[in-house]
DNA sequence: CAGGATCCTTGGGGATACTG
DNA sequence: CAGTATCCCCAAGGATCCTG
């Protein structure tokens, strides 16, 4: 408590600043980067609903490494959005499933890939268009 | 119209394959590819409204580089989201400005930008507790 | 099954200097 | 002003092999 309380009302939920993400020194820029690449934006969408396991989401994201899916499970994990359930059984049975914040971010992201699943022949023909005008 | 027309019916809309992000082949992997990095994260939702100069966007999005700002515009305009004018003056003046798509994406995005400003308390909270946890 | 450990390559991306 | 051109380097990330 080095020197807060500003009002001596605020501080029940995030009343520090207003948070930009267009700000370099902003902590919500690190929020923004941990989901700025797309493994996460494949993976939390992809968690909804049951938990899954490891092979389960490597089979699913078509492309992705054991390594990267290890790494951004646990980058998310680390971030509060992902729980990793270990059942310690032999052989290992490991579940990942989101946190309720996690929950409130995939409702968003979805919507980034629905997106790109709905526009994807648009930005393919301007694509083309462009590299025909070249 | 090579070899369309499947059931000469669909055709207005993307009728060619349902598109699935998660589907390391699909073209619409490229376009979650485009978007999925901070940069473009932040510069597309701030281009609507007026469009913008280079320098002015160099100054609100903090930490860019201008190798990276001309590089993420271009790419996004080779996309068909970023519409670049140049009013062949001298000085020069540029002006950037989203395409109706690009627009329509920039509604997505924001809302993601959103979300990190407003959840970045939590998440930081989320760090710190398994910082100490561990 | 779920992953850790290494090795190795590519290219993302910053810094700086120059141009029309 | 709006870039382009270089240099350069670190780190993202794939491939492969190994372990509890």
């Amino acid at each position: 408590m080095s020197s807060k309380k500003t009002t001596a009302v605020a501080e029940t939920q995030a009343e520090t600043a207003p948070a930009d993400v267009w700000s370099a020194g902003c902590p919500s820029r690190r929020v923004l980067e941990l989901i700025a690449n797309k493994w996460a934006l494949l993976l939390i969408p992809l968690l909804r609903g049951k938990p899954q396991r490891n092979n389960e989401l490597l089979r699913k994201v078509g492309g992705i490494s054991q390594k990267m899916l290890t790494q951004t499970l646990r980058d998310l994990e680390l971030n509060g959005l992902v729980l990793r359930e270990d059942h310690q059984t032999v052989p290992p049975h490991v579940e990942y499933r989101l946190s309720p914040i996690g929950l409130s971010l995939s409702r968003t992201l979805i919507a980034v890939d629905r997106w790109a699943e709905a526009n994807h022949a648009q930005i393919d023909a301007a694509r083309q268009a462009a590299r025909e005008r070249a």
